[in-house]
DNA sequence: CAACGATTTTACGTTTCTTTACAGAGTTTG
DNA sequence: CAAACTCTGTAAAGAAACGTAAAATCGTTG
């Protein structure tokens, strides 16, 4: 599977980062400052790269430039605080493929990494493109959901919390797991938003689907 | 009957886990160690591997990915403490098949392994989706109880208890295993909890359903 | 900017679980 | 047989977890 590094300084994101990713399989390496970034990145050994621009010093941004200035070709894909617009433009100019902001979602870096992935590996990897239980199926590429035979979309989060479901039958979620996935990994704790998404799910998709496992979290009737 | 190995270091849910699985018919052996888990888990001798993710340093992980790795194809359950569970988000995948919290039921723990063993062993094992006496069914499925001709819909923990002794007809089941199998094994002794319950099932299912055995606890009236 | 849909928080009601307290039934003992 | 004690039954209070309507916020779009 591929090799990732992961350019981080702050400990709890590259360890959300890292943890996620090998659960999927991939390969990583974390570099905590720019010498090891640039030494690495280098190296030929990774076929992407993660990379923080918020690093001490605005080193992040001048690793960028270094990389490609030496002639680097893996897809590089930013990290930037949601104020720093400017650090924005300015690193998809300097060759980043893609950014997200923090905070983000796990999921959707890991989508983001399967798009530059498959471009590089020209072998598209015979994904999965609908999730099934219940008779109801997800399409993963229009958000729409089929329930009674009928064709229903579902609004961003309430999708991508279906999703998730969809992804572990029978396994029990918490709610940090939950929040973790759908919502990022520093969201406010306390909230009961994922009750009020489960709620909706309900609504939506019948009663009997999501159940809950009190004093632990909720899990797909599989 | 299937064999299975217990990889758990706290002798005091080492002998509760085995007790149980053992008078349920199966063949326990209990690892302690890593390094006993690993030889015995890639022996191929189990059917189904129980695995405590809190071993000593951490290394209930490293067993998991390790086994998975050596091309260990068993189903494997884990087991990790409630507040540990955010820790292993990720470790979920990488090659579990299913996950329960510390303090557990017994009787979850045997669905579970139920579950498992099942898919397996393709034969299913023309499983009981329902229990009766006097009158009165069950629904495992739908935890749901009929009784005069009416269903009704029971709470979890009554549900748990009317289930136990659905399943011991006749036999006098003392507090102490009811509060293991229905509440947990470690759950506060000294507790009149179990008494509040049965007082709850009589209300909803008849009184003359579960006598007292003054001195010793209760029995399902067969 | 108004309107709208999506998202999030707030607030509160409901259900489930647990403890406590005490009444009453049963047993033992002097 | 009556007092003392043990065991059981149950009401009620309290705590915790869960569900959800409705208000507030945010972002987008016409």
């Amino acid at each position: 599977m591929s090799q990732i590094l992961i350019v981080e300084d702050e400990p709890r994101i590259a360890s959300f980062i890292e943890k996620g990713l090998k659960s999927h399989g991939f390969i990583t390496t974390v570099a905590t400052d720019a010498q090891k970034a640039l030494s690495l990145g280098l190296s030929g050994m990774f076929e992407l790269l993660i990379l923080d621009l918020g690093l001490p010093g605005k080193d992040g941004f001048e690793v960028l430039k270094e990389l490609r200035g030496q002639g680097a070709t893996l897809p590089i894909l930013i990290l930037t605080a949601r104020d720093d617009l400017h650090d924005k433009v300015f690193g998809l100019e300097a060759g980043a493929d893609d950014y997200m902001t923090k905070p983000f979602r796990f999921e959707e870096l890991l989508a983001r990494i399967r798009v530059r992935l498959r471009t590089v590996n020209q072998i598209s990897t015979s994904e999965q493109f609908t999730l099934n239980a219940h008779n109801i199926v997800l399409d993963l590429k229009t958000r729409k959901v089929k329930v009674n035979n009928q064709w229903l979309e579902l609004p961003f989060r309430e999708f991508i919390l279906a999703e998730t479901f969809f992804r572990h039958p029978g396994q029990v979620l918490s709610r940090q797991q939950l929040l973790d996935r759908v919502w990022g990994y520093d969201y406010e704790p306390g909230s009961n938003i994922v009750d009020v998404y489960v709620g909706y799910l309900r609504k939506k998709l019948g009663s009997n689907l999501i159940e809950t496992v009190r004093g632990a979290g909720y899990r797909l009737n599989p």
